[in-house]
DNA sequence: CTATAATTATGTTTTAGAGCACAAAAGTAG
DNA sequence: CTACTTTTGTGCTCTAAAACATAATTATAG
């Protein structure tokens, strides 16, 4: 695989650069494949690259005490990851691993950050980027400390179905999770993941057929989720 | 006050900046005086300008479901804030009142991205900035989820000294919070933040007189505050 | 200074959700 | 196919923390 045959995919990246700054990337990148729970890069790692999901699904996630982990968020193709600490001149805080066999592409951080002094369309995306995830976390902090078990586990099917998609029924999530990341998701323990899921099917709010997850009354789950 | 006599303070800000865009950011600022207490800005509003705390104190919170608020993060002299949004290209997700009197300087965000459009250097404080920010939110995540609520409020104390210090006695907290907002700062109820805090006294790890907090046993709080 | 409101303190009750135990089902490996 | 591991499902127990109640204290306003 070229790095012009995937530049379609990698637009936010490629799209900013000129002719010089494409070829210097063009030199630079490697793509590496990870199997089914492949760990990408550890807690405490020093991040070097930054890593573009070309296919498959990722976590990235942080153990905390006592065992227990929470899933921070999840990288659908095509998203860039795995940069934050570099800029903040830290090692990684989380980790990550492949939800399903995934591909992706690894650009140096060195050249990356090269390419942001010369290239300003560059830099504003990724300040763009990173003011969206922040965001994002400082809604998802509020969401999983203060709503209950329901709320939580409606917004993480919520938001699967948002992040992933569903297949050709309309209605089964993409994503097929095991019940303990859809725990680690929403901040529960396994056995309330799979209760509340057992609940919510006999509500007729969704179907379940082992990992398959079909959301069937949508507006009561958004209406779960939003009051908690 | 000029800019000029302030641009000590706003270094990060000013510093990247020559001459002519130094007197482009000179024309477009005000300064804003808040009384304890007062909002800065609100959940929903449109952001128009970056903030620059010259004085006083100020928290960044986010009422959720249930009337609870969660304090997401505090701004201390002379740190920038309320830009998140305006790069991301979304209202504000989080409202902002000064804990204190507090002196801010605002500019324009129109010209600060206009800024970063010519100047780089700019950029990159922006592209670090939120990295920092976007790492402290995923470490708290987790530590708001998972910790027991000495641990948090443990966290919490420790949190106060790293960024507001102590006064001269090397150990009575420089910021004095109602239980309320030390509550919704390590995301528990008010009489459980009055109760932790009158055992954490009890134990010796700390005195208390009214909001004026003293930091004893630094060591063990650290403990606490890890093992969760 | 007095009245009223807000904050702090403590005790008691209630409950959401964790923890544990065990069985059934489904994968996985040899 | 068989043995073994992992995942899912259900019931029961226990506990951390919320919720509520009521004083006592401290601010704040008129």
């Amino acid at each position: 695989m070229t790095l012009n045959e995937i530049s379609e995919s990698i637009a936010d990246l490629w799209h900013p650069l000129n002719e010089e700054q494409r070829a210097m990337l063009a030199k630079e990148f490697t793509i590496q494949r990870f199997k089914k729970n492949e760990i990408i890069y550890c807690e405490g790692d020093q991040p070097t690259h930054i890593m573009c999901l070309l296919s498959g699904k990722v976590k990235i996630y942080k153990d905390g005490v006592g065992g227990r982990t929470q899933i921070i968020r999840m990288i659908r193709p095509v998203e860039y990851f795995a940069y934050r600490a570099y800029f903040a001149n830290e090692e990684y805080v989380t980790a990550a691993a492949a939800f399903e066999p995934s591909v992706i592409c690894m650009f140096p951080m060195k050249i990356i950050t090269q390419l942001i002094t010369e290239n300003n369309e560059l830099a504003r995306f990724f300040i763009r980027q990173l003011s969206i995830d922040l965001g994002i976390a400082d809604e998802r902090t509020v969401s999983l400390t203060q709503k209950h078990i329901r709320g939580r586990l409606a917004e993480a099917l919520l938001f699967l179905k948002e992040s992933y998609g569903v297949e050709e029924d309309e209605s089964t999530l993409s994503i097929y999770l095991s019940r303990e990341d859809l725990a680690n998701l929403s901040n529960m323990t396994t056995s309330n993941a799979i209760r509340t899921l057992s609940n919510f099917a006999a509500e007729k709010l969704i179907t379940i057929d082992g990992r398959k997850i079909k959301l069937i009354d949508e507006d009561r789950l958004k209406k779960i989720s939003k009051i908690g």
